[in-house]
RNA sequence: GCCGGUGUGGCGGAAUUGGCAGACGCAAGGGACUUAAAAUCCCUCGGGGGCAACUUCGUGUCGGUUCGAGUCCGACCACCGGCACCA
């Protein structure tokens, strides 16, 4: 009797009519839900079951706002073909990029429709695509205009592999973010997006968001504020100042000696004729050292440089070092030291012998013998002048006023944040839209001249100079200044792939558009994005970059929003059968393709959601999808039988509705997709075991199951829709409400507890009293009171009866 | 080192936020149907003890609060993730 159901009949039907007749139609009327998936970069190797979960949680979200509040979705799908995965994959493969990427968008384009979600294919987009990409530089020179653009020389994180300089964003302890090669520096002339002019802003724009705690968190770090102050040290004998950053200016009479960073320009002028070969060597030394060595080796190493300062507050001459433990590029590149009081000077004071004074009393006492230095911003000051005796925590705060008081420096704001290092010296990505003129310097393509279209060249291999492989194609190098007319050379370097990213979601809703790059109107009326689904591993990256971006847009007029995502998911990724990263090195890649084949798409979409909490990682079980299948298919056939049979309803039939009705909707509500799957397994039993008795399910409640089970599997459910009789998609049904008074029971199991420990379980209706509960309950366990004292009834109302007993 | 997160059966994981620990599913074992197999259906399934109704222990460890703790508090351990010489 029980056959299994026909999923490729039923799915090719489905989608069949879905495309003739779509379901998600924009009639001007409704309200707008946008919810987006982090778009994908059409790799050679396709799609696996993991990005399969993360466009299967988004699709379910998506149905579920169409239904529920009767939205317009918005719900696109779009490719991030710029960049240097889809180069690599081209060189590997022998093929133009523009070729390989092609392939392989038509190739995941066909596994994404395997999926079943509701796409608006007119509204796709492709980073590639000039048409796109002319709005890419459009904004680049906005930027540029508004002098936030600019280029500098400095040195760069160079990847020796991938052959091009990379963001701090991109490097990870020192090694390449994509391919793990550990990196060097450059001295390369680059252009620059000054992103820091945001800080504060991309700060503050956390506050409003719906994100998960974490993303923030690793924002806020990123960004770094810090509050302190700068402070002058004159040089002894010359006129030359050193300016340094600190935040424990509360410290400064504890300062006893200072450190630049050996890139520091004022190096080489204060270092003396004795200790000129000592410093060069070190200076040297600290140049060739790798990232990674930098990073990793905390052992304090530097050199004197023969000089002194004056600590401005006392008059005390302090010693000039230089060591690579400071950074040149935050704060000023130099350091007044307070070893009592930082572990890192403290470390370097022990290693060269240098003097320590305490400035801080930890509970009113000098610390005898010190052996760590003391960091924490609380005791008497002491050793430190005017200052002695107030509390160091309420110093910490007045300390910068009080400095910029006396002229000595002034209060300053820090951020880690730096400026966005944004070109590239690769062949696949946008031409950054600048000409070089030896007259006016680096001039703006005028806009009705974008896009400037990336030439085709004959190598795209990269170079190892520094140099973009565009830089030798003279015939595209070489054209004349929009400004003055003479001749001059174009900019070689790309984009990196961040660039289309950080603002392709607005494009979605006006992709056609050849005006602007959205149209106000349209932008006022679909975004910004609501819920936005993805990995976490873009959380300091295109997550910021974005918000950047969306910040900048809203400035000039463009848009009137300031942040882009107004809710973000990520969801967790599917590791391999052995709970390792898939990846096609280690072989454990599993692929949608054949399981859609054997046991439909509407079985994996929920295995996809049942295998485990859908921000959390969870390991690929092959064999977990048949439990899956196993339920749709007893579902099939109690909805089958119930359409033949037409039960009457009764009151457990009613109240299973509405429970399910509510249980599945706070499981929504709450994300929880896992188990909203596992309570449709729930009360699919008992409809199985109330079908056996009554010969079937009451139809009204057939149909509540399937609306709701609809966006989770939702093949199915239009064919069962559509043999309970209805004409319409099922997605066109209202979500369904429930009933609370209905969906009480009248009777509740309640266990009756000993001290605690249960020992009896009654029913008892819902309605009982107090007295009634505890009647029953010493009924229940009344053998067990024989001889004991009753010290206290406790009784929660349709929770729990509880004795406590004694002797 | 600092900041997060997690820790529950053979496995993935539940637990209405302090109220029957182990829902739901996988795997395993037993049975029914079948010539047989698959499919399907029924039963068992945390550990110890008992023929048995039952009993006892059990949510990383130790302690605390409570009538009652996987859940709250304190100390610790392990693993995972992020940051890491940012002055």
């Amino acid at each position: 009797m029980s056959a299994p159901y026909n999923h490729i009949e039923i799915e090719t039907k489905w989608r069949k009519k879905w495309e003739e007749n779509p379901i998600n139609v924009n009639d001007g009327k409704k309200p707008k839900y946008y919810c987006l998936d982090m778009f994908p970069y059409p790799s050679g190797a396709g799609l696996h079951v993991g990005h399969w979960r993360g466009y299967v949680i988004s699709d379910v979200w998506a149905r579920y706002k169409m239904m529920d509040g009767n939205h317009y979705v918005i719900h696109p799908m779009g490719w991030d073909a710029f960049g240097l995965p889809a180069e690599n994959y081209a060189i590997q493969t022998g093929q133009h990029p523009s070729i390989s990427t092609a392939a392989n968008i038509s190739n995941i384009k066909k596994q994404i429709d395997q999926i079943g979600a509701i796409r608006d294919w007119d509204m796709e987009l492709n980073t590639t695509d000039p048409e796109f990409y002319r709005w890419t530089q459009w904004i680049f020179v906005q930027m540029f205009k508004k002098g936030l653009a600019y280029e500098k020389e400095m040195p760069l994180n160079w990847c020796p592999r991938c052959k091009a300089v990379l963001a701090n964003e991109e490097v990870v302890d020192g090694k390449c973010e994509r391919c793990g090669s550990e990196t060097t520096k450059k001295n390369l002339r680059q252009w620059m997006l000054k992103i820091t002019a945001y800080a504060d802003r991309l700060l503050e724009g956390l506050n409003g968001l719906e994100w998960p705690e974490k993303v923030k968190k690793m924002q806020t770090d990123w960004i770094g504020r810090s509050y302190g102050a700068e402070v002058q040290f004159p040089v002894e004998g010359s006129d030359e100042k050193i300016t340094v950053y600190t935040t424990r200016p509360d410290t400064l009479h504890g300062a006893t000696f200072m450190v630049l960073a050996p890139e520091h320009e004022l190096v080489s002028k204060l270092t003396t004729p004795e200790q000129k070969e000592a410093v060069e060597a070190y200076c040297a030394m600290a140049a060739n050292k790798s990232s990674v060595d930098r990073v990793q080796n905390k052992e304090k190493t530097g050199v004197f440089t023969g000089t002194c300062a004056i600590n401005p507050l006392n008059g005390a001459k302090v010693p000039v070092w230089i060591s690579d433990y400071v950074l040149a590029d935050y704060g000023t590149g130099a350091i007044m030291c307070v070893p009592a009081h930082d572990d890192r000077d403290f470390a370097f004071a022990k290693k060269f012998d240098l003097p320590i004074v305490q400035v801080i009393a930890k509970d009113g006492v000098e610390i005898p013998d010190m052996q760590e230095a003391y960091t924490e911003a609380s005791g008497t000051v002491i050793n430190s002048g005017e200052w002695n005796g107030m509390e160091s925590s309420v110093l910490k705060q007045e300390a910068p006023a009080m400095i910029e008081k006396m002229g000595i420096g002034k209060k300053t704001v820090n951020y880690k944040l730096r400026d966005w290092v944004f070109s590239r010296q690769r062949y696949w990505g946008e031409p950054i839209p600048i000409i070089h003129c030896e007259k006016c310097g680096a001039v703006p393509v005028p806009e009705d001249q974008l896009p400037v279209l990336l030439p085709d060249v004959e190598s795209y291999q990269p170079t190892d100079t520094g140099e973009s492989p565009l830089a030798a194609i003279d015939e595209w190098v070489n054209t004349t200044c929009p400004c003055c007319g003479g001749p001059a050379k174009r900019e070689t370097n790309t984009m990196p792939q961040w660039a289309g990213s950080s603002w392709y979601f607005l494009r979605y809703v006006d992709v056609k558009n050849r005006e602007a790059l959205v149209s106000r109107e349209k932008a006022d009326k679909y975004l910004p994005v609501d819920m936005y689904i993805g990995g976490v591993e873009h959380a300091v990256l295109h997550l910021l970059y974005s918000r950047f971006y969306t910040k900048f847009l809203h400035d000039i007029g463009a848009i009137d929003f300031d942040e882009p995502f107004r809710r973000l998911f990520n969801q967790g990724m599917i590791l391999g059968p052995k709970g390792v990263k898939m990846s096609k090195s280690l072989g454990n890649v599993v692929s949608p393709d054949d399981m859609v084949r054997d046991y439909g798409c509407d079985s994996l979409r929920i295995y996809e959601l049942f295998i485990g909490p859908p921000q959390q990682d969870s390991a690929w079980d092959e064999r977990g999808i048949d439990g899956v299948n196993r339920f749709l298919n007893k579902f099939w056939n109690t909805a089958v039988v119930s359409i033949e049979n037409k039960t009457e309803a009764t009151p457990e039939m009613i109240r299973l509705r509405h429970k399910l009705i509510s249980d599945i909707t706070m499981r929504l509500d709450q994300f929880a997709l896992n188990t909203a799957v596992s309570k449709f397994m729930e009360y699919n039993n008992q409809m199985q075991k109330i079908a056996q008795e009554c010969g079937g399910v009451d139809l009204e409640t057939v149909g509540t199951y399937v609306t709701l089970l609809a966006p989770f599997a939702p093949h199915i459910c239009e064919e069962l829709w559509e043999r309970l009789g209805h004409t319409d998609s099922v997605f066109h049904e209202k979500w369904p409400e429930a009933d609370k008074s209905l969906a009480a029971d009248d009777v509740r199991e309640i266990p009756v507890q000993l001290n605690g420990k249960t020992k009896a379980v009654i029913s008892i209706s819902a309605e009982a009293s107090r007295e009634e509960a505890l009647e029953e309950g010493r009924k229940a366990v009344a053998s067990r009171l024989e001889g004991m004292k009753i010290v206290k009834e406790i009784v929660v109302p349709g929770k729990i009866i509880n004795f406590v007993i004694r002797k």
